[in-house]
DNA sequence: ATTGTAATGTTATAATATAACATTTATGTT
DNA sequence: AACATAAATGTTATATTATAACATTACAAT
């Protein structure tokens, strides 16, 4: 049983590769353009390979951004949750880990009655480097 | 110096009707089609009365589903941040309020050297009433 | 070998959102 | 009231993001 990162296909590798390469979200058009001298030449290859890689947890989609960030964490259990910072004034971004965030908002939603599964969270403001500049 | 909500223009009402009367967010373009007998007629009128509501903070769009849906709290501070439970099951929403979130996120984001200035949060699960039916 | 599953290639189209520009309406100021 | 100006409107066209449909190919498991 080999990780899921070394069965990738070809279109899969190909796309985690720009975006692992990348030091910003890309969007699956940026992508599809910037790889059709690999071959790739419709949207649907590339959407097809966010998802798998979506899937398996090596990509993560900014949904306020409609982009795409590699996961820089090995073995990353962020499959279905996210949480980013994003910054306002260069776009990077960064992904919060720990599992904190999971029971903090367990317990948000238990006091609605609400039973959690997952979530989103995307926090927005300025980061480090940018910070300094302002 | 009324309410932001009393200078509504007439698109603006009618958009923030429609929303106000449905038990779930609504996409653009349905409500397009739901209010072209009040002589709305293309998209982009749509498009302006929700950046309009949005401004001001009568209406949140849910950006993971690219919907919109009329804030339920009197003078919600929501205008830039939104915090919300949506049901897996049946696509009910409900708006979490209360500026504990504000606080924690600002302290996980200092944790990253990260200066907090709004957030968006989706938590996704079952709302009490699909719980108890499954 | 064969069978089932996943991935691919391709064309077309659906769904979501904004650009550009001329016109009208509302608001504030003299 | 007359004017200036800021905001909203109406309209057409187009940009951006994403999926449908279907035929074909690769590949792993019995």
């Amino acid at each position: 049983m080999a990780l899921a990162s070394e069965n990738l296909t070809k279109n899969q590798k190909t796309v985690l590769d720009i975006l692992e390469n990348s030091s910003e979200p890309l969007k699956a058009y940026t992508i599809l353009f910037d790889i059709q001298k690999k071959g790739i030449k419709s949207p649907l290859q590339v959407y097809r390979a966010l998802d798998k890689l979506i899937e398996i947890g090596k990509v993560h989609k900014i949904e306020s951004r409609n982009s795409y960030v590699a996961c820089k964490h090995d073995g990353c259990n962020a499959k279905t949750s996210t949480s980013f910072l994003i910054c306002e004034n260069c776009d990077s971004v960064t992904e919060l880990t720990g599992n904190n965030l999971f029971s903090y908002f367990s317990k948000q939603a238990e006091k609605n009655n609400f039973n959690y599964k997952k979530h989103n969270l995307e926090i927005f403001g300025l980061c480090e480097n940018c910070k300094l500049k302002n």
